[in-house]
DNA sequence: CATAAAAATACAATCGATTGTATTTTGGTA
DNA sequence: TACCAAAATACAATCGATTGTATTTTTATG
């Protein structure tokens, strides 16, 4: 394999000191405009490439911002992605994306590897299978600067930024309430998880608000993927009484449910009115159309971008919560 | 800031050389057990990572693959990147992932950062204004291994992972013209770009066989982006003669065309056929369901995963082209 | 022309880990 | 106890770029 070219390279051909050669192609002033024209233009010609490895290693800084999510593939994290690789970008900084398929021990594994990457900051939405710390107080303890969205986390002074999920969910249940729904099932997630902790009081608090007893049969806990909408489904249509109204908090199952509720002769909204969480794409095609939360993720993914860079220029910088605007959208899943 | 330890940091307090503590930590032989064990216990206590940058820039490979993409969020694009994450992953690389936008200049710069960051190969998909190489020629240069997907580039030698874009536009435009339809309209994109360039002569084809004179007012080229398709549903209603079924190199311009022409009441599929391209997941809950050809996206990345892997652990091996599967799948957009 | 000041460039240490070679220590045997 | 081989560990160079300090060269001025 041919060797690649560096400044010794370029010291040893041009007949300079290795340190004018560095000099020289970061544009420093030490180096004459003439000394510095001719020896960019030979680097130019050799095809060299600064050695990224060898500049990080000697400046303590990786300008690299790692990155976990549980899924790459979903419309909303990929959409965050978007946003953090826009900002990053601007900045000049390079961002390395690594999925922790919601487990825990590649959550484990991956915060090990960008902590030995020298990653400048992480920003991350915690795994729902998180509920022991250690892997994070590793990064507090390397001062490295992170970043939570979506998916609260306090087990570590950080930066969080979320979305009022509390207010969503107890809007989105009021408003099916309001419609004169009066029994209705909640799907949520793991109890690891902020959002779901947050959107299940939301829900609980509007049934409340309107003296709905709470009944712990309606709400159903699962992963929230496809294939669990279709099992709730079923589970629904064996009840004695059915439901008139579904609340879930993510998208995928709302759809998937209200599918196979369809296929079993449910009427939508007539029978049972649904409401979803996050705005899939594909929530606006379905039929009915399916009603949602607005989590704004390309601003979420750009915020949490601009908050972790003004944390690494900023070590001292206050810790806190940021919460983006996000609003409920009305569907004709929810609306006769 | 508190600073990281180190092996010399170790060293110092074990009172051992560096070297013995760097093999001790890679396990490696020449260091008893018993000093090994003390060592990797200090250095757990301590909070020790290996700095990978110094590491890598020793060792001369960094384990880390580059990512070029045009859109991060699109979904074909989003599954092709979980697949790369995951074979990544198994095989204990990192994935640096960027977007280019579609955007000749972004991709010039990416390049160039990703090779001074010392990645052991590359993987992309060129953007759709790409129509000089001397970008891709400095990684030939630099002899670093590099894989296209999806878009075929052959400006230098490199691996391609594809599909049949040819065979694919080829049935689905024959698919509309066995099922009656005559004046057959065709979206496609920038001429730069492969793929569009071989749906466009799949489609051409297909008339030709079937003995119908191809129409250049009935070839509409534009980004293919959701806007494009509301425009181009608009002149296809100027026409002095309305065709009677369209095929769209991609679903977003499909989809969002299919909605302007549904709001100006034409029937789909009754007055005109509709099939797309790339099975976006919405397309399945569109109203009507769109028609359209799976590109297996997961598959992809995984296979291009392999073969840069491949490459990277065996520089001459022979560069050539891989044809993945893929399948036109009818819905009713297509189908009365 | 001499000399000081300024400009340009060279020297050398450093970042942290790795690895071939050299040295020291240990254990066993005569 | 002496000595050798083997085992364990230390030394030192290296990867490529950066940067404070030292040295050389150039320029300006009396």
């Amino acid at each position: 394999m041919k060797k690649k070219v560096t400044i010794h390279d370029l010291a040893r051909i041009l007949k300079k000191d290795s340190s004018t050669i560095s000099r020289a192609l970061a544009n420093n002033p030490r180096v004459t405009k003439k000394t510095r024209d001719l020896i960019q233009a030979k680097a130019k010609e050799l095809g060299y490439f600064r050695n990224t490895l060898a500049s990080n290693l000697r400046s303590q800084k990786t300008r690299t911002i790692g990155v976990i999510v549980p899924h790459i593939s979903r419309y909303f994290l990929s959409t965050v992605i978007a946003g953090i690789e826009e900002v990053a970008f601007e900045n000049d900084y390079r961002v390395i994306i690594c999925q922790s398929l919601d487990q825990l021990e590649r959550e484990k594994q991956l915060t090990d590897t960008l902590l030995s990457s020298q990653v400048d900051g992480i920003i991350m939405s915690i795994s729902m299978e998180t509920n022991q710390y250690e892997h994070l107080e590793k990064i507090e303890t390397q001062k490295t600067p992170i970043v939570f969205f979506d998916r609260k986390c306090e087990a570590i002074p950080a930066n969080n930024i979320l979305i009022d999920d509390f207010a969503r969910a107890f809007e989105a249940t009021e408003h099916l309430i309001l419609s004169g729904r009066k029994r209705i099932v909640h799907f949520t997630g793991s109890e690891n998880v902020s959002i779901y902790q947050d959107r299940l009081k939301g829900y609980k608090e509007a049934l409340h608000k309107h003296n709905i007893t709470e009944d712990p049969t309606l709400i159903y806990k699962s992963s929230l993927k496809p294939a669990d909408g279709k099992i709730l489904a079923r589970q629904i249509l064996e009840l004695k009484e059915i439901p008139d109204a579904i609340f879930s908090a993510n998208d995928l199952a709302a759809i998937s449910c209200m599918q196979e509720l369809q296929e079993s002769g449910v009427k939508i909204p007539h029978d049972i009115a649904i409401v979803g969480f996050s705005n899939e794409p594909l929530g606006a095609y379905t039929s009915p159309s399916l009603s949602s939360v607005n989590q704004n993720p390309l601003e979420m993914g750009k915020i949490a971008t601009q908050t972790l860079l003004h944390q690494i220029e900023n070590p001292d910088v206050v810790q806190e919560t940021k919460l983006l605007d996000s609003s409920l959208i009305l569907r004709n899943s929810s609306i006769i």
